[in-house]
DNA sequence: TAGAATTATCCCATTTGGGGATAATGTGCT
DNA sequence: AGCACATTATCCCCAAATGGGATAATTCTA
């Protein structure tokens, strides 16, 4: 069962959130709780066992204190 | 049945992909041939029946050519 | 208002999501 | 190294979402 997530692009995404959050030095822990959702939420968003959605995509950018459109930029540009 | 794509958010969302893809011309079934995906595909994300995944949003906006993140940004503006 | 073009909906097998619990891994300390 | 604690990954099970061809419904156009 391979997973549709399991492509290039959605590895450099993930790289980016993971990036991000080790930035901004936060646990996958406190960015769920910002979001209200569970630990093993990140997680799997991390791990590439879940599809992003293009407003939780926002939604979690800003919950790490980063820019969305900031980082869809640079995620669009390295896959181009 | 209440799907999580039923949200104002998801609504203006889509509001704008449809309003992009009239912009350009182009109709449903065009955008879906460029992105290799049947009409019913771009039907459904334009009736807020289907989730949007982060990198298919990118793809669909640029198949329609504009710009994701331009797009992304005024989404973004609007919510909040 | 027929006929064409465009968009919406049906169906249903397959895939994906939710989230608490627990396992696994990582980190720092002495 | 060995231990305690912090952090992250995985399991499980069932509800929910998706894919896409076919067809219906709606909208355009002459």
């Amino acid at each position: 069962m391979t997973k549709s997530t399991h492509t290039p692009e959605y590895h450099r995404l993930v790289e980016l959130l993971v990036e991000t959050r080790r930035t901004a030095e936060l646990t996958q822990q406190q960015v769920a709780d910002r979001l209200g959702k569970p630990q093993s939420y990140v997680a799997k968003v991390e791990g590439a066992e879940r599809r992003i959605d293009v407003l939780e995509f926002a939604a979690l950018v800003k919950a790490m204190g980063s820019n969305p459109t900031a980082l869809l930029d640079r995620l669009l540009s390295d896959l181009e």
